[in-house]
RNA sequence: GCCGCCUUAGCUCAGUCGGCAGAGCGAUUCACUCGUAAUGAAUAGGUCUGGGGUUCGAUUCCCCAAGGCGGCUCCA
């Protein structure tokens, strides 16, 4: 006789027999690829017991996907060493898109190489091999494993540490239970295990053709700079052949949008050999972009009551020990000249300067808060191969500002530049945010990189936590991501192709006033120590900008952009009635330019649509005998026929409003 | 900094199994003056990233350096 048990499946209360598997109860819909039983992902051929609760999980859910990669990663360990033996196995998880996996080779793959590990793994799926969960004792998997050096090691980590051992380690020992995945052909003969904690899909068939190998690279064994170094190959994979199109469409977006790509094509700035890595120069067009965003920005900082203030360059290397920075950071800046028995320092940060014009003379509690801000060009030493665009350089410009506050002034400061920082962004267009509390951590390998005492930092972290709280946008905690200093909090944003970028940050110090010995007199006559609260909006100009171009693939609002009104007439007859409707707008203040060259009229809208200019004016005889002009718009839309006085104040309005057209 | 790949005209890229280098776009000039994404023709433009080596001969092969790209590590 066959006892029958009770499940909850999604919810309802059903009774099924002994032995029923998830698959069992989820075998009428094929886009349903594993389970989660009380709470914990399972294969589909998990047995369950009395009282489990069964929820299905399609393919295309996130945890879905991540299991139909994490089981794509394993068809790529086995096309490798089916092409490679002697290959060794690391780890491999899925991230974000895609997988990965690393293996210990004695040469580095090649992208031919790529191309046939894609053949082999289409081969292997195209086998319908299943997943099978084998549970297995550490002493049983160190003997069956003594090949994999890198899985031995695992083991001898598994449990807690697993998952600080490495990212992605804990899908391979994550349990306490160690268990190995065979890949078993149709035919029932093994065709490659891995040590696995699972779960996975049960079979590579599920994997179809939506899947890709996309790039390799080295990568250090358990994340550590010390370890050796593995090569990874990243591949992609989605439920269907039409996910993964569209991912790579995604992918080509980007590449079309890339700020290096086109910061030639719109001729903003370019990085010369001449001036070293890392070193960007602005041409004119770029020049107006960022004169704009400087303008803008640092307006806004005046009306919300900050003091507009300037520091040199460099400084005597006395400053950044008495800052604390130079003992962390000595490796990240450029190294000293000497002078007059002197080293000096490029300056890689501004607080310590503004900590000078704060002690320049005895302050007030009167005076606080105190808001000091500048764009102070800044030099860091970036390692070579981190250099990226404008987004990583070795030279840049902070937006960077200091509140020197009273501690119980502290909350509401923060508070202030949050909504302060929200509301910058926005102007330029960004307005979807996530913010990310960067603490102190003691446990991990950055252990004794913090100074302050924990006291300080726990009131420190709790107040920007309540801020951020206070915010109603999602906080992400960053663990050990803090500066030596004190927390802090950042601003990240999404952009029009949902990538996000870190932008502003606040920082509570404590340490550094007193490191400088800050004070300001109170209302009672004593001597009090200020807190200050560094701040920067943009980050950089250099990496904002390089943002704002992605976000708007070049085609800026009108206020933003370079050249805001082009325009273009339909023959050489035409030009002189259209300079005169530009030197109209000029004189209101807006940037003009006319295409007087002898290109014939389509190329010329050519042209004009390739420069991404807002708003592109042409006029010939109907317009010139009417008065008029008419619009081109970017998307390709006109409007013909506008006289002259309503053009103007159309264009003059978009740019005062920064919106987009 | 580490690993791999790459560096040819202003830009994007061919090419040379080692024998004094090509295209398109862009630039300049001439003709054309045209109503919504490329008119035609001509001309100029390169110590083939730099330095060493091998060789009768190196842009091509080898070594070193610089710069770029993709990751890793890092990012006050």
């Amino acid at each position: 006789m066959s006892a029958s048990i009770t499940v909850s499946v999604a919810g309802n209360e059903r009774s099924v027999a002994e032995a029923t598997t998830a698959a069992d109860l989820f075998a009428d819909d094929r886009a349903i690829v594993v389970a989660r039983v009380n709470g914990e992902l399972r294969d589909l051929a998990h047995v369950l017991a009395d009282g489990d609760a069964v929820e299905p999980v399609r393919i295309d859910d996130p945890d879905g996907l991540q299991v139909l990669r994490h089981s794509c990663a394993h068809v790529l360990a086995q096309a490798v060493q089916q092409v490679n033996p002697d290959a060794k196995l690391g780890i491999g998880p899925p991230i974000r898109d895609g997988f990965y996996y690393d293996f210990d080779v004695t040469t580095p793959f090649t992208p031919e190489d790529l191309k046939e590990l894609e053949k082999v793994m289409q081969r292997i799926i195209n086998e319908g091999q299943t997943f099978v969960r084998r549970e297995v004792s550490d002493e049983d998997a160190l003997v069956e494993l003594a090949g994999e050096p890198f899985k031995c090691e695992l083991i001898g980590l598994k449990g807690g540490s697993a998952e600080d051992a490495a990212e992605g380690a804990g899908v391979e020992v994550g349990g306490a239970q160690l268990t190995i995945y065979d890949n078993v052909r149709r035919d029932g003969t093994r065709a490659w295990g891995d040590l696995c904690r699972g779960p996975h899909i049960p079979t590579t068939k599920l994997l179809g053709n939506a899947f890709k190998v996309t790039r390799s690279s080295a990568a250090y064994w358990r994340g550590d700079q010390a370890n050796q170094q593995l090569q990874r190959v990243y591949g992609t994979a989605w439920p269907t052949k039409a996910d993964l199109t569209a991912y790579l469409d995604r992918l080509a977006e980007a590449e079309r949008r890339d700020h290096r790509k086109l910061g030639i094509e719109l001729d903003l700035y370019s990085f010369p050999d001449e001036l070293g890595s890392g070193l960007p120069v602005f041409h004119p067009k770029g020049g107006v972009l960022k004169r704009e965003m400087e303008d803008y920005v640092r307006r806004r900082h005046i009306e919300e009551g900050f003091l507009y203030v300037g520091t040199p360059h460099i400084s005597k290397e006395g400053l950044f020990h008495t800052s604390g920075h130079l003992p962390y950071y000595a490796d990240t800046m450029f190294p000293p000249m000497s002078m007059e028995g002197s080293d000096y320092y490029l300056k890689a940060m501004n607080c310590p300067m503004h900590n000078l014009i704060y002690r320049s003379r005895g302050r007030s509690y009167r005076e606080l808060p105190l808001r000091l801000f500048e764009f102070g060009s800044v030099y860091r030493y970036e390692k070579s191969g981190v250099i990226h665009g404008l987004t990583r350089v070795r030279g840049l410009e902070m937006d960077d500002s200091h509140s020197y506050v009273t501690p119980e002034q502290a909350p509401a400061e923060i508070k202030h530049l949050l909504n302060f920082v929200l509301s910058l962004l926005r102007d330029f267009g960004l307005d979807d945010f996530y913010l990310e509390l960067s603490t102190r951590d003691d446990s991990g390998a950055k252990k004794g990189k913090f100074i302050g005492s924990e006291e300080q930092w726990a009131e420190a972290t709790q107040i920007l936590a309540d801020v951020a709280a206070e915010s109603g946008l999602d906080l992400v905690p960053d663990p050990g991501g803090a500066a030596f200093y004190g927390p802090k909090i950042s601003v990240q944003a999404r952009d029009a192709i949902g990538r996000t970028w870190q932008m502003s940050t606040i920082q509570y110090d404590f340490n550094q006033p007193e490191r400088f010995g800050l004070e300001y007199q109170a209302a009672d006559g004593s001597r009090q120590q200020p807190v200050m609260i560094h701040s920067a909006k943009f980050g950089s100009i250099e990496r904002f900008m390089g943002v704002l171009v992605e976000h708007y693939a070049g085609a800026f609002p009108p206020w933003l952009s370079p050249v805001q009104v082009l325009g273009v007439p339909v023959a050489e007859e035409y030009a002189g009635y259209l300079r005169e409707v530009l030197s109209g707008l000029a004189a209101q203040g807006v940037r003009v330019e006319l295409d007087e060259s002898d290109d014939r009229f389509p190329k010329k809208i050519r042209n004009a649509s390739k420069s991404k200019v807002p708003f592109v004016l042409i006029a010939g005889e109907d317009d010139r005998a009417a008065g008029a002009v008419s619009f081109r718009f970017r998307d390709g839309s006109q409007r013909n026929g506008i006289p002259v006085a309503e053009a103007a104040a159309e264009i003059l309005a978009a740019i005062a409003s920064r919106t987009q057209v």
